[in-house]
DNA sequence: ATGCCTCAGCTCCTGAGA
């Protein structure tokens, strides 16, 4: 089975893509972040015509996530259970033997600023709930927009972006705390090519000189590791017409 | 050309994204 993850940065805008690549790659799973869309506006009676169950989570203008399944989700949790949140973050759901979290991690804007804080609060909100949700369900993934760099081979410009925002030692430090729970990092169980990223400035031509950083990720517990077949970002949908400045992860579980 | 885009909404500018 496959799962994907794609921050879509409006699904007013992206649909009519989200569509397309869903008929060019029937995922199994595929979690979205930046809806940008209340739940009025999400496009079920769409992706009930494309084959998927879907539940979105939405607000104005900022955040929103969503859940798409060929099989129903049950369980169905929005944001995180004893973090109190007034944005649309977190979606989460049973598909099958797997339990299935897709995220959108704050970004941060500046280190030292409350948006950083913040950050830094939701991380540690984050760690604690997933670490109680393993316990209960060995078969989990963690996946979408991290909005954090693992290291500089995720960085276009590891010596220019040092200590700015994703690249931060304390947003690391949050993130290898995820890993330490017992998560692994799909894409990096296989051999990828150098400057791999996920996400692009829209300014400055960033996609064409592939100017970008890998902050898009699919973490897997231990339990579900050895079924782990490949991982892999598929850049197609960047080359669209108003593309969303973020590209598809997908994994593949045996 | 060290090349400043894209989206939503308090919409013809601003805040935020990353």
């Amino acid at each position: 089975m496959k799962l994907a993850t794609w921050n879509v940065n409006s699904l007013t805008v992206r649909l009519p893509q989200v569509l397309d690549w869903l008929s060019a790659n029937p995922v199994d799973v595929l979690v979205l972040q930046e809806l940008k869309m209340t739940d009025d506006k999400f496009p079920t009676d769409a992706f009930t015509q494309a084959g998927y169950h879907s539940h979105g989570f939405g607000q104005k203008t900022y955040n929103g996530v969503a859940i798409l399944s060929r099989t129903p989700a049950t369980n169905v949790v929005r944001n995180i259970p004893g973090f109190s949140d007034d944005m649309a973050r977190v979606i989460s759901a049973d598909v099958g033997d797997l339990r299935v979290i897709g995220a959108y991690f704050p970004n941060g804007q500046e280190p030292g600023s409350d948006k950083f804080e913040y950050k830094m609060s939701w991380l540690k909100g984050l760690r604690d709930w997933v670490r109680a949700e393993l316990l209960a369900h060995p078969k989990l993934v963690l996946m979408g927009d991290y909005n954090i760099t693992f290291d500089d081979d995720d960085v276009w410009d590891p010596e220019g972006l040092r200590d700015t925002i994703h690249c931060t030692d304390e947003e690391r430090y949050h993130l290898n705390a995820l890993i330490a729970l017992g998560l692994h990092d799909a894409y990096r169980l296989f051999p990828q090519e150098a400057k791999s990223y996920s996400w692009w400035d829209y300014r400055d031509a960033g996609f064409r000189r592939n100017r970008g950083m890998r902050i898009d990720h699919i973490l897997v517990s231990s339990a579900l590791k050895p079924q782990v077949r490949g991982c892999v970002i598929d850049k197609t949908p960047r080359k669209n017409e108003r593309p969303s400045d973020h590209a598809p992860v997908v994994v593949e579980l045996a």
